[in-house]
DNA sequence: TATGAATGAGGTTTCATTCAT
DNA sequence: AATGAATGAAACCTCATTCAT
């Protein structure tokens, strides 16, 4: 048997397909309704009319409400990883890769500010080896970005600056997006707000070398 | 009597004096107690004990539990203005004044990281009226680092940079000190991520009299 | 500060004497529907409607049902202690006495045969530690019959019986009216239930000594 | 087909055979887990747990949860009755009987004190009708001991007892070993119990003769 | 003005029972 | 015949709010 966390949360259900089927519903359902009213005021019956389920089936597949709020984080947080994945897909250029994962990172944030906004608002909702959980992830996440950025600087694209700060820096431009949609997205797209952004974190980062090569790349249509 | 706008908070009591006691008392117990808690899990309980008060006295005061978020969080973001305000008391030269006003920014999310994070979560618990004014007095705060800036390209200092994002990117990155403190904590004191973060900045908005100027205020000790 | 001790039952209300009078209104409303439904079916709004209060004000001061059933059973067992001391009162003669706490343990037992009944169902009911404060009470009860027996061997009336197992009988001759009352009931009155249990009693303890002294009682119409 | 009482437990299954053996199995894991949980905190899952049954299958042989109590119930009762027919197997003399009878019968009850309990506990919570089946069955088993003391009655060993209060006196001391488990067992053994409490019972009804025979059994060993 | 006891709507959670497979 | 996933009624309990003192 697979060692257990404590974080795991159990089923009362065997089949395993049918627990991700029916999981994979449920938490849908969960983020969509948590989004919109926050945790507290949520309840599971909203949740289950959203899931179209009864409330009986959340309680055999979630032990209580905060398990709710854990998978629905859970499941955001890893798809924030596979959306920067996929977008370094095929590239090889340290440059190109690191304007693909900022500029997914962002659109991934904006694609549901609501939902972005969600893990800011309620992981401390959660106990505390889950928040512990959710960090662990969010580091895992950064680390695909903190690569893009040691690889500029390995090849003398960036200057050797401080890359765990300089990923933050870009994790919470990403994330102001979302928490301050409200200001911004009367000024701009998010792909305004990217490029403004990028032009700031280069500007700050490039060498020499790094701002010719930005020149290349902008002239062969790869990066705007 | 003024115009009481839709956001105002109404009192049953008539002496002016006594409410605005009475209000700070109250108010200051609701920022502990949602601070540490959050705004739903508090209870009026909790915060009546806080304040030394009984129940009954809340509702003197304060029309429901939304009226003592609500204060709270005006007075937290009040808070914000005076201590910047404070901090670029009898400055003169526009760099010294921009370094000063972000410290003094920072160094106040930093002295109550919970207050902090406080209104970045439970904003959304106000209905909408609210979290517009609140919106607006962001916006006041930020004008006064806004000013900063602008004064700092006026005088040839900084570059022609987009003085709304530079200022949101200067605020997120004093916020992300107190939404991520789990994580930078561990790294630095409050004023190396100052610094630090700083240097970016300057490095991104810095004219070459700037840089000249910079170097200057260092050696004269006013700028670390 | 008295030691309070881990069965205690905590309230939420301060005055002393609220407590009480609220806490006797609602146990004996307690008593009454537990008695009538069982533990487990009985209902906190039943309860609140017996007692005539809101739910909430039962929440007051009760933390949960279990508190409600633990008061409940102590109360009733207090009774019996109550109801044996009473029925002493002013008796001296060891025979009187023995026989006239018999019949007062069985009239308290019979007067609510449902309680009783109520202490036998439900006190496995309760958590480990509260069933032994209501085991210490019940030999609490018995070592006022056990006394009395106690004082007909000391004064030669009774043979050396042993006294433990003699009082069980006792006990347990009481508890069985109402336990089994669906099968005495028909067939005679508690008086005369108690006045042939005695017999039985009489007949396997009395000396010759006793013999001779019962016959004088009853002669003086002290016990029939 | 045979005319079916109110009280009857109706099955959607045909096959007689089958019907008995898996209600035997259920019954059993229902006397267990009752026993050990009480019946309304038990859950039909645990039942079918400990059946190594499904739900469903429960409900294939009964209706409903009560009908598990019910059929519970019933069987603990028969095993009483065979129990007593058992010992009395073989024995002519009457007191021999007498004191087989009561042996056995305490001996039952103490085999599985938790079952004897139950039955006290939960017989309440069957609807009417069916606790008369019940309250039938235990005048049933009765009436084995009955008969036993009539005979001594008969055959001038016992005094003239009134023989239904006299047997209920001993259902009860019986049933007291159980009920009062915790008290008695640090102190005797059940056969202690009962060699203690018919000590009481034969001073209560012997007569000279049933003395003398007494004497004679003891010396023969057949009653210790 | 200050108090805190009383209220009850509404939330989470459990579990007996059903029924499609 | 056997299964166990799905259901939803109903229970316990909390806590914002009121109001008599």
């Amino acid at each position: 048997m697979a060692p257990s966390k404590v974080s795991d949360v159990k089923s009362k259900i065997d089949d395993p397909m049918l627990v991700e089927r029916r999981r994979k519903q449920i938490t849908a359902a969960s983020i969509k309704v948590f989004s919109e009213r926050g945790y507290h005021p949520a309840t599971i019956k909203d949740i289950a009319e959203t899931a179209e389920v009864s409330i009986g089936t959340i309680y055999q597949y979630f032990n209580d409400k905060e398990d709710l709020l854990y998978l629905a984080i859970v499941d955001i947080m890893d798809s924030y990883d596979a959306h920067i994945i996929a977008a370094l897909e095929g590239l090889e250029d340290p440059l190109e890769r690191f304007y693909a994962a900022v500029r997914a990172f962002c659109r991934v944030n904006n694609a549901s500010v609501e939902v972005t906004v969600l893990t800011y608002r309620e992981t401390k909702s959660l106990r505390k080896e889950r928040r512990n959980v959710i960090k662990e992830k969010e580091l895992t996440t950064n680390r695909y970005i903190a690569q893009c950025v040691q690889d500029c600087i390995d090849t003398g694209l960036f200057s050797d600056v401080d890359v765990d700060l300089f990923v933050y820096q870009i994790v919470i431009f990403s994330h102001a997006w979302a928490l301050k949609a409200w200001h911004f997205a009367k000024k701009m797209t998010v792909d305004e707000y990217v490029n403004r952004g990028l032009n700031l974190f280069f500007m700050a980062a490039l060498t020499g070398r790094g701002e010719r090569r930005i020149g290349e790349l902008r002239r062969e249509g790869r990066i705007p």
